[in-house]
DNA sequence: AATTAATCGAGACGGTACGTCGGGTCTTATG
DNA sequence: CATAAGACCCGACGTACCGTCTCGATTAATT
């Protein structure tokens, strides 16, 4: 998916002069996560950034209209392809999303996603709608995967898909939050266990 | 509730030249949250909170080791009695209990906990353990419901507790998460048709 | 006189491809000098200079190399004329070439021209000749008075020359020195009392 | 002398709070100029002024507006004790205070004097005084000069003073500004010579 | 007519310095 | 001692300009 979010200029196309490089977004957006995965949000530095882009700060800010945006774009570029999962059946359908999610926010670059939705959130910016819209992405990813399995008959017709929605993400989101540092490294094994239990919760008595 | 989380300095008692003044600690408490909830994170000044409290800087460091700390404290302060809820009934439990979450969430000093648990969950610094502690005391209230409803025979007794808390708890707060700052003013029906609506579908088929 | 001073690229006559905009050069110097008398040395800007010559920043620095190099050429074609004077006395004479150094040094761009040969004084730069090559013009038109006079026998044979001009010319230019912005207006007659002054204090018992 | 030109803050003596560091002043004003020295003024930065002095830049920022404040007074600073002379004379002292200026201008510090002066006349700050105090720093003391000078019945008790000083002080500066860099290493013997020259123009008929 | 080569306006580029702001510490004089 | 005030060092912020570069679009002289 991938959409800009915050996203560099609405983009008036009239080609005059110099055109922007087409290479430097992307290497500010890696430098970004880079800088922002070794150093973490405290020392996440714009001159940094730049620097490490092979970029002068100007290049940043004229796509970018602060520290905040660019962080948010960087971060968002990563929340892609959690979505797309197919294995056939309902319950693999979800350990699977909520696997990629759980995997998603024990990087730290996925977990700042989280952590830039939060400060959206109350900010009076005009960033409130990021979380928003990156909470749609993957609601509409799951919603895609009820309506799949209904199709196969896995799940009742009146399946109130939004609630499981919120249960599942919320359930993973409760559980990262709290591993602290060093318990971030869970076991690919580790993450099934407790993604399948709580999946087996949200589903018993409905396939 | 409202146990001291980092805590002003354990203060050891010598009671030597000019004793602390004892209304600092609450006004200073008292500012920052007000700060906090005016400017939002980034805006938020130990310069300010000292100026609104009427303190110097120096009071205020003497306290607090640092910017965190106090945050940590005035949010903490604040969260108190969420937990102890007892409607007569299972359902009703949940959802007393979900709709304070809910808006304890609202509230920019309640939403701060949140972000500062996220903070935490990252950052190498000591306070790790915050989001844990919060965690903890939502965690064991549910759990007290739950004992209850199974006492009084209104759920199975191999129910299981810790998704179930998981799921409402994270549902809530995905909820919450998608709300900008306008909407963040829900009449108390809004909410409680919200919650209703979560309660239901974790119940489902094990009332 | 107006000789170019650092002058736009020597210009190898090969002509293949489009020729310069004759017109540029002139709209450059003029908007150079505008720019300058109204923002001054700090306010100075290719950009703004460009901007208001109607110009891209590319033709600016296909004539002059840098900042500096611009402004000295807009500078130098003001400073013209000042030093062909010939009242039929010694005494006029004076007075009339003094009074126009006076009166080239109230204006801002006649003032550049001072501002920049006291730069050059000490900058490791190649534009060091720029003010020997300005004070020759000055002072090779002062000798040809003085000489007129020695002709005329209005003076002695053995005038010490190089000593008069510097008197003359320091003198008016340390006087306007003290002159701030408001005060730089002066009325013709007032130039000419204090010029005729200096003139006289100069001259007196060598008529 | 060196009174303070563009002087840090007008100074509410209040004392409260800690006090500044007296001894910071004086260092950034001698890092101010050496780095002046070093680098020219294209190349005198406030964060290296700093860094030199082993301060912080708010503690500059604190002290005088910006850059050319600091440097005016770091300048004028080095202004002094150029003024009082008393060889017995009237010609052996100005022969002596010109030298002085003559020598004054040679230093690239004293040489800054005059540029910003220059800068200062033409600038729409309210800097403009500044070449004016100092002019009146020299005048004064070459009207002291003269004074005794007349007193003693050494000159005239007509002599026009004022036209006096001008050319005196404007032949120096007109001459010194002829010097380009490498130029600018003068022997005493040359300095005296040249000034001799000049006084001996000025002063002549009037003993 | 097609090609070639230089110039043009526009504006993005890598840098560097600016002046400001905030964190956390330190130093006074006053309780 | 603690306190209020406020200066201190540090380092990041976002802005402004410099001088360079790269476009697409002219404009002539040369093929």
């Amino acid at each position: 998916m991938n959409a800009q979010v915050s996203s560099p200029q609405p983009a008036e196309r009239k080609t005059r002069g110099r055109p922007r490089d087409p290479g430097a977004e992307r290497r500010i957006l890696d430098a970004a996560l880079e800088e922002y995965g070794e150093r973490g949000w405290s020392g996440f530095t714009m001159d940094a950034v730049a620097r490490r882009a092979g970029v002068g700060k100007s290049t940043v800010y004229l796509r970018w209209q602060d520290k905040d945006s660019l962080l948010i774009d960087a971060v968002a570029a990563r929340t892609g392809s959690i979505e797309d999962v197919d294995t056939g059946s309902f319950h693999g359908d979800l350990v699977e999303v909520s696997a990629n999610l759980y995997r998603h926010y024990l990087d730290p670059a996925g977990w700042a996603t989280l952590r830039l939705a939060v400060d959206a959130a109350t900010s009076p910016s005009s960033l409130g709608t990021v979380s928003a819209r990156l909470a749609e992405q993957h609601t509409a990813a799951v919603l895609a995967i009820v309506a799949r399995a209904i199709e196969r008959g896995e799940a009742p017709r009146d399946l109130p898909a939004a609630p499981l929605v919120l249960c599942l993400y919320g359930a993973v989101t409760m559980q990262t939050l709290t591993l602290a540092g060093s318990e971030r490294q869970l076991p690919e094994a580790e993450i099934r266990r407790r993604v399948t239990e709580l999946v087996d919760f949200v589903l018993a008595g409905r396939t």
